[in-house]
DNA sequence: GTCTATAGCCAGATAGAC
DNA sequence: GTCTATCTGGCTATAGAC
């Protein structure tokens, strides 16, 4: 097999097993087999479980990230911003639902990793967005509102579900199909949900 | 020193560094160290790291778990229980603010452990919030709105800007004091978010 | 590039003196 | 109950044959 072939089984393999295990939790022979190579072949591509690990999270983020960003810098109206983003913003995470959970999981873990993944990743679009909610306030469109505050509601509604999923489904008794619904609606609900908090009627 | 006061100061270890660095991030050592006690106390008193883990974890989940509970239980109208969930939770958080990211990321890591420690922790209050969101729609005092989903956007709201701190910290660009000021903001905004997203005015 | 075998270390757990 | 010393297993990493 050629060895771009191998380094990207690697690489996905690597990908399941600390998104699932954290990096603490994640044996280098688990990936191995899940590959189909010997341990030893590991070592020879990454040198380090610490150096695998570092590739796989930054893949991540290289992934997450970038989707957060661009829909918040869109030229686009307000209403449809929000919609936009909580609708592909769900739908994305509800396919790959372990990327939240790992990325803040590492994070929380070891606060340096901040250091080398993000450079800037977001750049100037909470300004852009700043600008955009006062436009709006001023000629009466929606009431007020802290553009730090919205942005932090609208991830947390979007997010915090795929993360606590756990906890929700015990609370609310739902098995997995059940709670598969749940997030289908919250693909329109959430955007229905802060439209309806900030618009002037 | 006592048993009680050597098995409690254990306790408070444990709970320090399982909270911090996980289950399988966290070392005996350490935990022993922190106690001011020997490696060989912990396994006397607990006999294995998976049983002091537990008996760590329960604990969490017994103080975060009824705190829930009981404001969604409580025989209130509904916009006072909203700022009452919400100031409180969001105070209580900042206070302890590993609690959550300790029991969702175990969670997560181990399902197994919902069995064990959830004994059907929040009973019928979502009917409860169920059968009172119905009414107030009906008069017109809200619009109708899915009782599941609201629950989950308070909880969102409240939760995940504590477990989600790295990333919000860098997208918004916020020192750690400058992110405390936005949580202090937290306990009056969230409330007003969602009254004002029901509410018909 | 790929394998087997093994070095070397570290962490959880226990034996046994006091 | 508390300590020191030690066992044991498992894991990362490497040496070395092919």
């Amino acid at each position: 097999m050629s060895e771009i072939d191998t380094e990207q089984k690697i690489l996905e393999a690597a990908t399941e097993v600390f998104q699932t295990k954290g990096m603490d939790g994640a044996r280098m022979q688990e990936i191995a087999d899940k590959a189909n190579i010997n341990k030893a072949m590991l070592h020879y591509y990454y040198r380090s479980k610490q150096k695998l690990f570092e590739a796989v999270f930054k893949t991540a983020v290289s992934v997450l990230a970038p989707k957060l960003r661009k829909i918040i810098e869109k030229d686009e109206p307000l209403f449809d911003k929000i919609r936009n983003f909580t609708h592909n913003y769900i739908s994305f995470i509800s396919k790959h639902s372990y990327l939240p959970k790992f990325i803040i999981q590492e994070l929380n873990r070891n606060p340096a990793l901040i250091q080398t993944t993000f450079n800037k990743e977001f750049g100037d679009a909470p300004e852009k967005l700043k600008f955009q909610l006062k436009s709006l306030a001023q000629i009466g469109v929606i009431r007020p509102i802290e553009p730090e505050q919205l942005l932090i509601d609208i991830i947390s509604l979007s997010i915090f579900p795929f993360i606590g999923k756990p906890i929700i489904q015990i609370a609310l008794d739902k098995d997995n199909v059940g709670y598969q619904k749940l997030m289908e609606e919250r693909k329109t609900h959430v955007a229905d949900f802060v439209i309806n908090s900030i618009k002037i009627s």
